[in-house]
DNA sequence: CCTATTGTTTTTAATCTTTCTATACAAAAA
DNA sequence: TTTTTGTATAGAAAGATTAAAAACAATAGG
């Protein structure tokens, strides 16, 4: 067999709920309009025509296309729908990685982990081939892939570049007016901080997903394909990490929400010095915890490694 | 048939190679040792083996591998050697859009690209995911690539990062100690500086190495592998463009030497604030003609588009 | 005669299969 | 006992196959 033809079962069953919104002997419109809103080729419509002749739902020659029956749950074609879009597989790769803590130097099997996450090789080559870039795997000299891995170093230049960026944003964002939409930003953020705060005994695990968003906030005052790129796998991999590090995770989410409120207030001031100072400081201790929890991840036991 | 048997036939020709070192009577060494010295696996080297037993060179029996008679150069298995490195098809693909001046927007196809480049499909696009983290290209939603392309927005963008990491090198690198390998290399890049300018009327096309190898060098001192990840891409992109942009040449290159030697005093004073300074006025300067060169890119008649 | 629609062909890309290559393990010889 | 060889198995590269899209040509209806 070669590829698949979920595109035109899914595009039958659509086109079965569409004949269904009709009369018996109604008909169908062109197929140039069906292909347009059932958002498949011409070439699928014809064949999902084709199916529905055959199942005995529409009469199909030339132009004519009557609705012989309405169509019923048993004409549905099943389908896997076992899809899994490429920012899921970024997650399943990096969640494979911290939990497993597979070790740098690692070779990968392709075929055994498109199995593992459900996904065509061919597609795990194509991710893997993104993740290059990075740095955190590579090609190679003679076929294969080689995980290079969250090692200390690793972490270091993560936090080195993010730190380089995000002062960029700071800087950049207090000289912006009044009017933009940040401001507003930041004052909800800063409610949101507050209100976390105020309950952080309890709900400290909340606190990752309001990290993520402020960071991303700060970051997006800077239009800049390159820079949001970098961002987004940077944040995806300090969000990991820190998901992955339980240590002391109530007393290390309060202190982050104060450097927070701190830096929301010298950004509100519009006060330089004291923003990047804030924002610097934060950055640290950000660092500090990747490589902390880098070391708690060394310390899982290597038998906990997945199944050959 | 499937994949080539490429890596047989160059250990094969190898091995005849080995066995001319050899007498008529002498006997080949272990598997083992064949496998190393040949750099394959012991299952080719048995392979080669089995071949060299059927061209009668050879009688191999279990340990027993005696030399029949020496190889003829009609022996050798033909190979097609177009292996194309990556770095290689890198520089066909950026050549290829800024030669036709490829618009955002053009849909790629990967069989006839892979062609024109002669490599194997899969390896352009393993080449494109790569590349698809640069955002200069895209994949379709339902398949295929997409050229985003050099855009005015695009060069201004990658200006500005170049930017961003270029000043925090120069910080950086005021900031080193006499002893560092950077102020040697300084000097001789200096030197070469003196050197071109005094021909400049002649040796104007010298430039372009010299830039690039004077930009790695204030960029070492930064040692991150995401930045030198974008480094190298930055560096590829400007490169290209220049050698592209032949208006002015003369007198630009004249002008940057002159911003350089600017920057490199300041450098050697140690002066931060005057290098900062220097860096950043060449660094518009860069922009600009980078913005330029794209004008001049979109003045190349369509019909000079690559045949379909 | 012109436009909208359909019939047909060609092109392109996803996936599967085959084949080559590497490696692990068992058996045998030195 | 160590080295070397025989055998089995796994993993990846690249061709082969098929689905889908797009281009083109033909025809029906106004």
């Amino acid at each position: 067999m070669a590829r698949t033809d979920e595109r035109f079962r899914s595009a039958f069953n659509d086109c079965l709920t569409l004949v269904g919104q009709h009369q018996v002997g109604d008909s169908l419109p062109a197929e140039t309009a069906l292909a347009e809103q059932l958002k498949v080729s011409r070439t699928i419509v014809r064949t999902v025509l084709t199916a529905l002749c055959d199942a005995g739902v529409v009469h199909w020659q030339g132009r004519e296309k009557t609705i012989l029956r309405l169509p019923v749950k048993a004409d549905r074609l099943p389908l896997r729908g076992d899809y899994v879009p490429r920012d899921v597989l970024e997650r399943c790769f990096l969640e494979w990685i911290l939990r497993f803590d597979v070790p740098a130097g690692t070779p990968l099997n392709v075929a055994k982990l498109a199995k593992e996450f459900s996904v065509p090789p061919h597609a795990l080559q194509e991710f893997l081939s993104g993740l290059a870039q990075t740095g955190l795997v590579a090609r190679r000299p003679r076929g294969g892939w080689l995980l290079l891995g969250f090692t200390a170093d690793y972490a270091i230049e993560l936090s080195e570049l993010r730190a380089l960026l995000e002062l960029n944003a700071v800087r950049k964002l207090v000289q912006l007016p009044k009017a933009h939409a940040i401001w507003d930003e930041l004052d909800a953020l800063e409610r949101q901080h507050h209100d976390l705060a105020a309950r952080i005994d309890t709900d400290f695990h909340d606190f990752s997903p309001l990290d993520g968003a402020f960071h991303m906030a700060l970051n997006s005052v800077v239009e800049n394909r390159f820079v949001s790129q970098f961002q987004k796998s940077i944040s995806l991999i300090f969000h990991y990490h820190y998901q992955w590090d339980k240590k002391m995770e109530r007393h290390r989410n309060e202190a982050a929400i104060a450097e927070h409120l701190t830096l929301i207030e010298a950004l509100k001031r519009r006060d330089e010095a004291a923003a990047v100072a804030a924002a610097s400081a934060h950055l640290l201790t950000s660092k500090a915890t990747l490589l902390g929890s880098l070391r708690v991840n060394a310390l899982i036991p290597s038998d906990a490694m997945p199944p050959e």
